[in-house]
RNA sequence: GGGCUCGUAGCUCAGAGGUAGAGCGCUACCUUCGCAAGGUAGAGGCCACGGGUUCGAAUCCCGUCGAGUCCA
């Protein structure tokens, strides 16, 4: 075991290092953090400036597959920490192994001594290598490149098993989208391989033997479904590309750079399948060696805005308030004096107005004191104190206030909190364990709650949340509101308690609601029963895995099921029809609707026939040219088209429909007038506007003009 | 969180202000012993939804819903 000792430096500190080696291998390092960037620092590592800091932090790094490959001694680490699923990706792509055994190895001691970081690095080994066997580095390349692929499957595998069965829905947000990545990059080499066995069936070997994480057995069923559902869209997506393809390369048969990144960007299409599409077609393609930063460039990154209370630096100089809405949940009025106030913030000694957060909002009231009053609009806090935002005047400091919290207001969003809390439990026994809180937003008068999810929640399972989550209302729990050490809590209900994020502090406030245990800061009803009855409203699909749910709770539920109940009376009033039988009558008449309105196209037609035989004998002839002109009884531009042009086909005449309302049809055979020029003129003298092309033109006159003001203008044109 | 595409016949898509189209599929007939193929005729559209602009919107603008995709 050999021992190094040598400065470390990342992520804005540093400090010196311990690196425990066998035979040349890293198996740990303990690195003693005792220093922090700074521009005028005296010590100088790695270029960067430090100097030292105040605290001093010891961060050890155990590599455990390493100690297993060191004992192991074969060539790589990943035989030595899975070897079957190694074995089983080597029979899926007809891979014989042992006999490349003397290439790898001697590729795994040259790699051992050598940087390999970058592309250049790794040509270098290859070279050095295919010199030492004395092959050349082309048919080396094509020995390696298989075993490579093989490894990287199998650990790309064992990376989704995990990130999986954590619960990770793949997205196009955040984690959910690097663990789509993940899967398309492992796709992607699996298709290099010719593997045709499906993904799961290589991530199920992990979930299998990794015997010690029970808790990725648990997700297996989900896990398997997520990535059969993800194999399936990469594959619909790649085929649409290709599709997409063919037809612009049918069209154009250029690809630049332009459109490679637009194809990548907008759709997906990795340029690997348009160069394979364009050769199909005879068409090279160029990919920019820089093609994947190039579509980083597109997007520029969106500054963070960070906003801090303007005041902050005078609230700090006051002490914390002391927030009584914790003890008194049930009261809503108080006295206390006023602290500081200025501008249209007021600070109290103690207050029952509860600050927003959580995803809970702010509680609202008034302040009264000597004469004086406000409203209380706004309730946040800041480090620890609470300042309250009041429209009015403003009570001076020093003086006893009364505080009343509007209570309609507060009950309404106290049910909605306890709520949330119960749908998300409901939500995860019909789902599914991966079911994780992604947002939440309470409101008076609805709730919502984001959840990660790999697929589109069905009528069905929204019913049945619905149904659950009323259960455990009418078995009327108790809510436990406790404060608990934060190790212990973790212990005793595990890490799914931090449903909306971690909260800071060695103690936190647990909120126990049936079965559902949640660090929580939020008011909350005191036993289920108060919340009333829970009315889901809708699912909304926020991004790719993320799924809204829209409910509302006690008295906001029934107003929204009275909405709902009288939105159904109103309709089935105007079909006059029983509720029980609206869709039935909908459909029908829907259907019915459908048919009348081919039947008027039918009939259109038909009448458009019999006028244009009729009108005929109408037709005059003006300087040479064939011309009818017809004020019609009709407003109808269909039935009008339909005329004109049967005329203008039939008899080889200019014709010009005008309808009572001084909408205008001009039809007219090729060589004759251009129709479109007909109208302008005509719209110009008459008023009104329109247009068309050369055979057919519409619009509408202000004027309706006589036959013989329309001839009038024919043979201006002429 | 931000960007970019796309929603038109059962399916795959074209049309990009001026009478809604093609291919495949479907129905009937012709041809055949039968099938495949071919020929002829036909059915099938709230052009996702709601506003706006316009004489006129599938087409332009805004919003909603739905889908795809990329970046951090």
């Amino acid at each position: 075991m050999t021992y190094k000792e040598e400065p470390w430096a990342g992520g804005g500190n540093a400090g010196p290092c311990l690196e425990v080696l066998v035979g040349g291998l890293e198996i740990a390092t303990l690195v003693f953090m005792n220093l922090e960037v700074h521009p005028h620092g005296d010590i100088v590592i790695k270029g960067e400036r430090y100097r030292r800091m105040k605290n001093y932090i010891v961060d050890t790094g155990y590599g455990l597959e390493r100690m297993v490959w060191a004992s192991q001694g074969c060539s790589t680490i990943y035989e030595a920490t899975f070897p079957h699923v190694l074995e089983k990706v080597a029979e899926y792509a007809g891979l014989e192994l042992e006999r490349a055994e003397e290439i790898t190895s001697m590729s795994a001691r040259l790699a051992g001594s050598m940087d390999v970081s970058g592309r250049v690095e790794l040509k270098k080994l290859r070279k050095s290598i295919a010199s030492e066997i004395g092959i050349d580095v082309e048919e080396l390349e094509k020995i390696l490149r298989p075993i490579e692929l093989a490894n990287a499957i199998a650990d790309h595998t064992r990376c989704l098993a995990f990130m999986l069965g954590d619960g990770i829905v793949p997205s196009n947000v955040k984690e959910g989208y690097l663990a789509r990545l993940v899967i398309r990059r492992t796709l992607r080499m699996m298709k290099e391989l010719g593997i045709s066995a499906p993904l799961y069936e290589i991530v199920d070997l992990h979930l299998l033997s990794l015997k010690d994480f029970p808790e990725l057995l648990e997700m297996r069923d989900i896990v398997l479904e997520v990535l059969e559902r993800e194999e399936e869209k990469y594959k619909e997506t790649i085929e649409r590309g290709r599709g997409m393809l063919r037809r612009m390369l049918k069209k154009d048969a250029r690809i630049g750079t332009e459109k490679l990144i637009d194809m990548y960007d907008t759709h997906g299409i990795p340029p690997e399948i348009v160069s394979e599409v364009a050769n199909e077609y005879g068409v090279e393609v160029e990919v920019p060696a820089n093609f994947y930063s190039l579509v980083a460039e597109r997007h520029s990154r969106e500054k963070v805005e960070i906003k801090v209370f303007e005041h902050i630096d005078r609230i700090r100089e006051l002490p914390p308030t002391k927030r009584t809405y914790y003890e008194r949940p049930n009261e809503y009025e108080f006295e206390s004096v006023v602290l500081d106030s200025f501008d249209k913030y007021v600070v109290l000694e103690h207050t029952l107005f509860y600050p927003e957060g959580g995803g809970q909002p702010a509680d609202h009231g008034t302040l009264r004191w000597g004469g004086g009053k406000c409203e209380v609009v706004d309730v946040q806090m800041y480090e620890n104190v609470i300042v309250h935002t009041v429209s009015g005047e403003i009570p001076p400091k020093g003086t006893v206030v009364k505080g009343v919290v509007n209570r309609e207001r507060r009950i309404a969003l106290s049910r909605h909190h306890t709520a949330t809390h119960i749908v998300n439990w409901a939500a995860k026994q019909v789902l599914g364990k991966h079911v994780w809180q992604a947002g939440a937003q309470k409101l008076e008068d609805r709730a919502r709650l984001d959840i990660s999810h790999y697929k589109r929640i069905s009528e069905e399972e929204l019913f049945e949340i619905e149904k659950l989550a009323n259960e455990i209302v009418m078995e009327d729990k108790g809510v436990e509101i406790f404060w608990m050490g934060r190790t212990e809590a973790e212990n005793k209900f595990g890490f799914s308690i931090y449903q909306g994020g971690v909260p800071p502090g060695e103690k936190i406030r647990i909120v126990k609601v049936g079965e559902e245990v949640e660090a929580c800061g939020g008011i909350h009803c005191e036993e289920t029963g108060r919340i009333g009855p829970i009315k889901m409203i809708r699912s909304e699909r926020i991004q790719d895995g993320v799924e809204r749910l829209e409910f509302s709770a006690g008295m906001a539920a029934i107003n929204e099921i009275q909405r709902r109940d009288t939105i159904l009376q109103r309709t089935s009033k105007v079909f006059s029809v029983p509720i029980d039988v609206l869709e039935q009558t909908a459909n029908r008449f829907f259907e019915e609707w459908k048919e009348l309105r081919k039947e008027v196209e039918r009939l259109k037609e038909e009448i458009a026939e019999l006028k244009s035989k009729l009108k005929s004998s109408e037709i005059e002839e003006v300087d040479g040219v064939k011309l009818y002109v017809g004020i019609e009884d009709t407003t109808d531009m269909q039935e009008m088209i339909k005329m004109a042009t049967k005329l203008a086909s039939e008899n080889k005449v200019v014709a010009c429909e005008i309808g009572k309302d001084g909408k205008i049809v001009i039809a007219s055979p090729r060589d004759t007038i251009n129709a479109s020029i007909f109208m302008r003129e005509l719209a110009k003298r008459f008023g009104g506007g329109g247009g068309g092309n050369e055979t057919l033109a519409q619009g509408k006159l202000r004027v309706i003009p006589s036959v013989d003001e329309v001839k009038d203008v024919v043979r201006t044109l002429l």
